[in-house]
DNA sequence: AAGTAGCATTAAACCGCTTTAACAAAACCT
DNA sequence: AGGTTTTGTTAAAGCGGTTTAATGCTACTT
């Protein structure tokens, strides 16, 4: 590959004129600029990426940071991938996807800067290692997600009003009839938790009911897939407790283990069972039978408003925390009723 | 942020042992390592990516390139994506999404080398820049789809085998009765175009029929989308010749446009009109009415093998130009019949 | 005509890291 | 003991660009 001080021998000026050709930062005259590119192009040049990055310090990347425990990319990632892409594509960045895995980052010879002028950090969780980070280098980022306390006030992140959701839900199914709901929650460490958690037990005492700690339970983070978690834990609580009614699941597929549960358990769905999952897979969803009932998160805007937000904060001179929620819509379908006779 | 010369200074080494400690590439004392990932940490450094690709002239970087004019991310994209995501995921590569409009390519202050260590080349036409200008700068490519002709024997590509899943559902079309095939192809620039027109033309030779060059028509490259051309063009052949009793369109959208075509027509799918779909969307496809049958193209795979055959140039010694074919299969659903009368 | 301002160009310093060549100290032969 | 390896470290020379300060020019004042 030439390199600039070829394109300059060529065409008899310095490497520093070449340089102000190819970056427009300063004027040079139309003679010489077509002389230097006539070298550069029959020489087949262009500028070095790193070079370039490594002086200007900037690269026109942006980062989307997946934690590494989870490479699970289902339509909600790929919903949201499209709405970053969107945007990168009309402001001419390009996107880096950083899925590495925890072991891969560990060592010591993987250890470096990412190589991004931003970062989108997905699914953030308690004790997230990756904020800290970034806000110790100075990297701009945003978070989809709520973030974690400490840092709430500090960064800009987009979410989806996870709490009103869940009361919404909840509300839904208590205006059904039903005061026995199993709710099988993300994983504790996942701050939509303690979100959808608070929403569901609003709900309840804005009804006047008392919320019973014992029927949220939290899918683990690692181990168990959804499915299994949801298969298992409804067929237990069911099981011991016949009182129950309904059950919301976090994400389609663990909604998927419910109806697995109701099905060995003999129970109809929605006429003995109701079952409601936060999950928008228009793949899915239509296709459980009964359909299943739950909400639209619009995962593309989450992923537009979060790059907004992001070339906002590169382009701004000082940062600010700001935040965006994207409202959600229920969509109902046929997997949640009156609560009928559980006879056994 | 700190620089290897503030590490150096902190734990009293020179900065040529501090890079030998985060790159190992050189043995360095314990002792010694110790104190210098002590004075790293207490100074949040991180070796700086620009400056180390800079000099080692690797990124740990894998690209994906989707030409600018079609930033049309539908399901085959995601699912490839999905596959070129695990590969990297194990390998600790990043993956760099490269879709930059071309409006902003074309500028001067843009073009430079691409800062991956290798590129995956999406949806190749018949003149393709992309693969020129990386056969030039030597960067190694593998393409998705089958490169123009004069390309075919220099770069490793990934494909379906378009030609032999053309020929089997035409000869599926034929064996159901039919013999007027209207067949809405991709843009004539697509390398996929051709397979699948030869495809086509096989199956009618080879059962004895002359296939009409005026039953395949092509989408153009740019303008229009694939659901209007299908709608309009079934709607205009249809009109204009009364003998057609089935379609074979290029994707799922087209034949979405085609069925509108038919319901305008009032003709019945698939009593008086099989249609038929190179597409495997398992969103949209089942949601029609009647089902789409189609074909599944295993995207996913497509992008696995893809990523394989770079990792694997990237670590030969000499490249070589490998093939890789992935199998399709006939998804049958409720739109192709046998044809009967078209009454009008 | 002299002084000032503006413009195009260049040489040299620098960005933060890797790597080469040189070297000292310790370990291994006979 | 003397010579040869091996091991650990360093100073200095890049990697391929950008940027700053300096330098000739030409053009504009007055």
């Amino acid at each position: 590959m030439a390199t600039i001080d070829d394109v300059a021998k060529a065409s008899g000026v310095s490497k520093g004129t070449v340089s102000s050709v190819f970056s427009k930062k300063r004027p040079i005259s139309k003679e010489v600029t077509e002389r230097v590119l006539a070298a550069a192009k029959s020489l087949h040049y262009k500028p070095n990426y790193w070079a370039r990055s490594l002086v200007s310090r900037s690269t026109r990347i942006l980062g989307l940071n997946i934690r590494g425990e989870s490479l699970e990319f289902g339509q909600f990632h790929h919903s949201l991938l499209n709405g970053v892409l969107r945007v990168c594509y009309e402001n001419g960045y390009r996107l880096l996807v950083n899925a590495l895995s925890p072991a891969y980052l560990s060592q010591v010879e993987n250890i470096s800067s990412d190589p991004v002028d931003g970062e989108i950090l997905l699914d953030p969780i308690a004790s997230d290692g990756r904020i800290e980070d970034r806000l110790q280098s100075g990297m701009p980022i945003v978070i989809i997600g709520r973030p974690p306390a400490p840092y709430e006030a500090q960064v800009s992140y987009v979410d989806n009003d996870n709490v009103g959701m869940a009361a919404q839900v909840t509300r839904y199914l208590i205006g059904l009839g039903h005061t026995e709901i199993l709710f099988l929650n993300a994983p504790v460490s996942r701050t939509v938790s303690a979100d959808r958690g608070e929403g569901y037990r609003s709900a309840f005492k804005q009804a006047g009911l008392q919320p019973k700690p014992d029927l949220i339970l939290h899918k683990p983070l690692k181990g168990e897939s959804a499915h299994a978690f949801g298969y298992e834990s409804a067929l237990a609580m069911l099981t011991a407790s016949p009182d129950i009614t309904a059950v919301i699941a976090d994400t389609d597929m663990m909604a998927l283990g419910v109806y697995k549960a109701a099905e060995r358990l003999g129970l109809r769905i929605p006429e003995q069972l109701s079952v409601f999952a936060f999950s928008d897979d228009t793949v899915l969803s239509p296709e459980f039978s009964p359909p299943l009932t739950g909400v639209r998160l619009h995962a593309d805007r989450l992923g537009v408003e979060a790059l907004k937000l992001l070339l906002e904060q590169l382009n701004a001179a000082q940062k600010s925390a700001k935040r965006v929620l994207v409202p959600t819509e229920l969509v109902i379908r046929g997997s949640c009723a009156a609560p009928g006779a559980r006879g056994r």
